[in-house]
DNA sequence: AAAATAGTGTCTATAAGACATTATGTC
DNA sequence: GACATAATGTCTTATAGACACTATTTT
């Protein structure tokens, strides 16, 4: 930022939006969180969890705070701002920039249930979205380019799955989320060799068939890697 | 965005910054451009060219406009939203997000020289860059990773060069951003197989040796591609 | 033993990388 | 003809992708 000659206009302010596009796996499908608005514009039209940017907060800040407030997220997810949106005409009421943040969360982690603050929230299948306020829709879209796009040279999955997970319900996430089969052993064989996972002494027991051992990540903090899918 | 609950509080407003990284190839340097402040804060202290967003303006057309005014470029170039910065305390005067814009140019189309409004600019090599003012440096450090990122899976370099040139230059190009050499007879196969460039009927002359055949970019927009460096 | 999913290896095709000589201009 | 850069191809290695059967548990 460079400042202005000091003149004597009074320098321009607006407000900034902040959207959070939260994803999650959920009955195999790529989930998006939505709520329900309650007024105008929009009013009764799904959108993504937002709020406007207040005095002194950080926008990443102001990204958790929805997540706590609108989704009930408290333990630490994978958080990553996506784009600052600000195509013309995106809101009635005048236009401002609006910060979107993508989060991804094991499904487990988001408690549902309508609370005096969280206007229905409700997960939708990305493949199904309903109309959305704004430009929401871009900004999903926009999401969903970026996490297919990470998949393939980051580690950021370890955020949708549970702690422990067998290797086929690990390719069943990139499968749901690249949208196309891959297949058993070249997924397994690469998955393995990039040292990423470590396995466990624990089985998955329950089903009516062999086992399958469980795996874990070694680190779950985000990772780069050179090679990937 | 979502509509806060009709409250009684007055919302919160701030300015927003934008501020644009300038790139350039110069006497075989990658180069950004920088200009020095006038005013406090960090009066005298090289910057990144910006301003502040004015009303009913896109942060976008913000850019193009800082793009104008500080640095004389008129000629479309290549443009892209690098990321929305707002790390506490980068600016005494008080938080408040900046975006920031990364853009490419022929070091052809940049007119130097001071002006009233241009506050003397100037390339530097980013390998010596000196002090900055408020997060540039940082800015500046996303960039380059950024461009050299994008310079493995896209056409961009397309707006770094003249409309034609060499295969020798080309690869230039692509070790100065990249910082390493490259190998001539695979670079050439790889590029060639491309189907980016194609060979003109002219020949650089000028040298004291054997001239070299001209290319230029079968299409100078961009464009992703599955495989590159 | 039947059902259901776990787990495993080889071969082929493609891409990446190392590497040196000949060609064609200018002076 | 000396100089300077242009232009070109092969071989090796690594990675990606196609592909099918055996193993182990539950009921």
């Amino acid at each position: 930022m460079t400042r202005r000659a000091p003149t004597h206009r009074k320098p321009h302010t607006t407000q900034v939006g902040i959207d959070v596009v939260l994803f999650s796996i959920i009955d195999d499908a790529l989930c998006v969180l939505l709520i329900n608005r309650q007024w105008e514009p929009y009013a009764h039209v799904a959108s993504l969890p937002g709020a406007f940017l207040r005095a002194d907060e950080t926008t990443q800040a102001a990204a958790q705070h929805v997540l706590r407030t609108k989704a009930g997220i408290t333990r630490p997810v994978y958080m990553e701002q996506l784009y600052t949106f600000d195509t013309r005409g995106r809101d009635p009421r005048g236009d401002f920039p609006t910060v979107a943040y993508m989060t991804l969360v094991p499904h487990t982690a988001v408690p549902l249930g309508n609370s005096a603050t969280t206007q229905e929230p409700h997960w939708v299948p990305v493949v199904r979205l309903p109309r959305l306020a704004f430009d929401h829709e871009l900004i999903v879209r926009t999401a969903v380019a970026r996490l297919r796009a990470k998949l393939e040279y980051t580690n950021i999955v370890y955020s949708l799955i549970p702690a422990t997970f067998t290797l086929t319900r690990l390719q069943r996430v990139y499968e749901i989320i690249l949208g196309h089969a891959l297949d058993k052993r070249n997924f397994r064989k690469k998955y393995l060799s990039l040292g990423l996972i470590r396995a466990t002494r624990g089985m998955e027991r329950g089903g009516k068939q062999r086992p399958a051992r469980l795996y874990r990540f070694v680190s779950r903090t985000p990772a780069q890697l050179k090679k990937f899918f």
